[in-house]
DNA sequence: TGACTGCTACTACAAAAGTAGTAGAATCTA
DNA sequence: TAGATTCTACTACTTTTGTAGTAGCAGTCA
């Protein structure tokens, strides 16, 4: 399937998911930083709508309440965000790049590190 | 003022407005892809709505038209979407970088580029 | 086993974002 | 200068996103 295009709020909670591997909607919910934390009920909503676009999934019953899992990966959950944002900067990662290091971002140390990795990766992808 | 949240298609008429310089209604509609190209009282209603968020201004009257340009520029104007997406990525940009790489979007050579872009900008700075 | 607690299912509503229609003013042109 | 054209101003509606309440069932524990 696709990755769904997932908002915000729903990718903040995704990611509490790929954090956590499994969950319920309470510890979901109280995952989340007391200040904007939201109602229980909420959260239910909002994962109810991730199962509904496939982007999790129910995995077992715990007493009466049910555990989630992702059913889609962190790569790809991000993956159709971030081609968005690309597409603002023309499709390309580099200009989104440069921004990142003109505005401090990005350092030459994080880049210098970046390619050392890399660096290797790209040879054991060749080996 | 602070860079005000640009929705996606917002965005995307600054970008023709940060190509354009100047642009009226009209220019501004026609200057989208006829595929996905939306009505003229469309791009009138979001134009008003930068104007209200103060990232664009009317600068003179041609006709009976106005003309606007963009009265933020590109950099801030893109800096918050960005910044909302590092906050994903735990508000680092190394994180999402490596993603860029890992998916194939920012490869060996744009990150040697970039680096020595980077090198020669910070002894410039440090001079 | 009955009261309590917690969870689900369903519904609702507000704000943001996207999309566009209509009335009437301004401008252009024959 | 009157009709045609083109804008603006204003209003309206839909979809998406964020947010949460309520009813009722399930599980727990005294």
């Amino acid at each position: 399937m696709a990755a769904p295009r997932l908002t915000r709020f729903e990718l903040e909670l995704m990611e509490r998911l790929w954090e956590l591997e499994e969950a319920s909607i309470r510890q979901l919910q109280e995952s989340i930083d007391e200040e904007k934390r939201p109602a229980y009920t909420t959260v239910q909503t909002l994962v109810g709508r991730l199962e509904a676009k496939g982007a999790v999934r129910r995995t077992r019953k715990i007493g009466n309440a049910y555990m989630y899992a992702a059913a889609i990966n962190r790569k790809s959950g991000t993956q159709r965000l971030i081609d968005d944002l690309l597409g603002l900067f023309g499709g390309s990662a580099r200009p989104l790049v440069s921004h990142l290091i003109e505005s401090g971002r990005l350092s030459l140390e994080d880049v210098k590190a970046l390619e050392a990795s890399l660096g290797k990766s790209e040879k054991k992808d060749r080996r």
